[in-house]
DNA sequence: TCTTGCCTTGACGCCAGCGACAAGGTTTAA
DNA sequence: TTAAACCTTGTCGCTGGCGTCAAGGCAAGA
């Protein structure tokens, strides 16, 4: 299997792969011609990849999880690394989360507070600043 | 009262300064050799913005802000044109949550599943690659 | 033979909010 | 006089995950 053929299977782009490759994540052979070939295998890496970096993931944290898919397991998830990544992650999306919950809550009350106080002074239209 | 100072009053650098200037959101006379004197006022715009800022703004939404505070208002969340943005950063933080659950419950999925299976093959400790 | 459509390796662009450095002018204190 | 401590504009760097040329090689059908 040929690049462009991976990238549409995988649905992303060749320069996407060369990235991946170039970074460590994606391996492939080389045909006499110097074109990288994939083998089948190679698509559920990208797919894991791909799925991992929505989540939120980092080039980085995605490793451990391409190592395992290597070692033969049938998802990228059950190994000691990459369990302590899932963690990690984990800790951060709540923390990330605690903090979103008290910015939405700042937000909460500005908005109670300009709802009363609408009277005041505002800045008209649209004039030229100064 | 001198960029330093203000820098220093409003907890940022001169750089930052300047580059609020640059984008229209901190206003400054010059004295006659070309230095930037600033009024009381503007520490406050200052941190008007820099608050905003760290709960996520970005500069484009911190302009009604200050427009309103300019305008002589006690706060820059009372004029129309802040509300707005107020309204649409808080759907988005909302949206945001939402998104930030489901991975939460993804990256939960994904740990269960790898401590129920603790047995499989797993890549060794650090070889260098290949 | 020529075109078409693959592939290759660079290398710059993007977004955002600055940090950091360069090279220079001004004012004050010693 | 000279150093110290301000200030000025300008420009490059940074982070991440690519998009997007650019310039060229290879394979295959008409």
């Amino acid at each position: 299997m040929l690049i462009g053929e991976l990238a549409e299977r995988a649905g992303t782009s060749t320069r996407t792969l060369r990235y991946y490759e170039a970074h460590g994540l994606v391996q492939a052979q080389r045909s006499t011609n110097g074109y990288r070939v994939y083998e089948e295998a190679e698509l559920r890496v990208v797919r894991e990849i791909r799925t991992l970096l929505d989540v939120g993931f980092g080039l980085d944290d995605v490793r451990p999880f391409v190592a395992c898919l290597r070692a033969g397991n049938s998802s990228g998830g059950v190994c000691p690394d990459s369990v302590l990544v899932l963690r990690r992650k984990l800790a951060e999306v709540d923390a990330y989360i605690d903090r979103l919950g008290a910015v939405r809550q700042q937000l909460n009350a500005q908005l109670t507070h300009a709802i009363a106080h609408r009277e005041e002074t505002c800045p008209r239209k649209r004039q030229s600043a100064l």
